[in-house]
DNA sequence: GTATTATGGTATCGAGTCGATACTATAATA
DNA sequence: TATTATAGTATCGACTCGATACCATAATAC
């Protein structure tokens, strides 16, 4: 019981977005990675707007993130600005063409599609699932999580309704505990 | 309620598996496309073992999956042969180099990994949620569905345990149940 | 029965991905 | 201060993929 199967429909879903994301980028001049890079940066939080964090998400080497920024950078679909405190970093931003570019094509129509047709508890249990698969595969990966911090095991809760990251000890807004963060753990 | 979280889950989810992918394949020489289209072939029933059904089953042109075949050919992990009835088709088959080069790779480690750490009820549960997505994208995406005879429309139950295609009028065995078709319609 | 069109497949080219390696700049550490 | 680690860029080669053109064969039109 290897669970081919299940892997094989993994394979065709990733497959069947990819080629939509592939034709649908292609009329932006964007291919899939430089899709997969901005959406990224549209949710990473503070501590992983940056080059390195990109790598590691999406697992290639930091050459091809660089490369895949530079594309996105060349379109004015972000901005690079130094960090000032560690001038080694790089810190990325969308622009407003880059948010509004990604809130058109992503998810691809055809997922949109699906996601209508399924109904919305269909949809969720679906969601539900897949999000236990990738818990188990990250795992089984000992690869980061790039949870949002709201499901982080760093996440301190103080008095009241005000948050502070266990890590760097700096308070978080609401707004904070949406977003992506590398340094995400579990349990 | 576009279902991005969804959908953001499905895209780290094959990118992980992608990346597995890429560097187990990478050790035998073969790309991604490679391992897919050789895991394609592995599970074509005799409709469906041809270079523009594999076009079809990656969603490239046919160019592409020419490309692709030769590279399998060239490492002499599948065999083209004529079609005798129809001489602008090509056959594929895997060769036992193939069939066993891929009963090692596939599924990659993490997924095995990952699969045992869930457990069978939870994999079972995870596998049906994926197939009704699937099924889902493909409906949306106007698109073949590629799935076995055993749940195809025609298929035609006579007496005793013999199966017929609808289509073709031809006889399948029980093996031939288990195969992927390119005509294959649900509903 | 021949001309036309459709289909299956290959060849070739260019744009782009991605990994590998080497390199620079800055920060952290010995 | 010297060494090492980290963040990022530059460059190169192998490869993917789409586009286009092309060839052979089958199906269809007339």
């Amino acid at each position: 019981m290897s669970g081919l199967r299940g892997y094989e429909l993994v394979e065709r879903i990733g497959n069947l977005l990819r080629v939509e994301l592939r034709q649908e980028g292609a009329k932006h001049g964007l291919q899939p990675a430089h899709l997969q890079a901005l959406a990224y940066f549209a949710r990473a939080n503070r501590y992983s707007n940056t080059p390195a964090a990109l790598t590691e998400y999406l697992g290639v080497t930091k050459g091809t993130a660089s490369q895949t920024l530079m594309v996105l950078e060349g379109f004015r679909l972000v901005t690079k600005r130094e960090d000032k405190d560690d001038r080694r970093v790089t810190r990325v931003a969308l622009t407003a063409k880059g948010r509004s570019l990604l809130d058109k094509l992503l998810p691809p129509a055809v997922w949109r599609c699906a996601n209508t047709d399924l109904g919305a508890a269909t949809a969720h249990r679906v969601e539900a699932a897949m999000a236990e698969l990738l818990c188990a595969l990250q795992i089984a990966n000992q690869s980061r999580t790039f949870g949002v911090c709201n499901t982080c095991a760093h996440l301190l809760h103080e008095d009241g309704r005000k948050f502070r990251c266990g890590l760097t000890a700096e308070p978080l807004s609401s707004d904070d505990l949406q977003l992506i963060c590398r340094e995400h753990a579990v349990g």
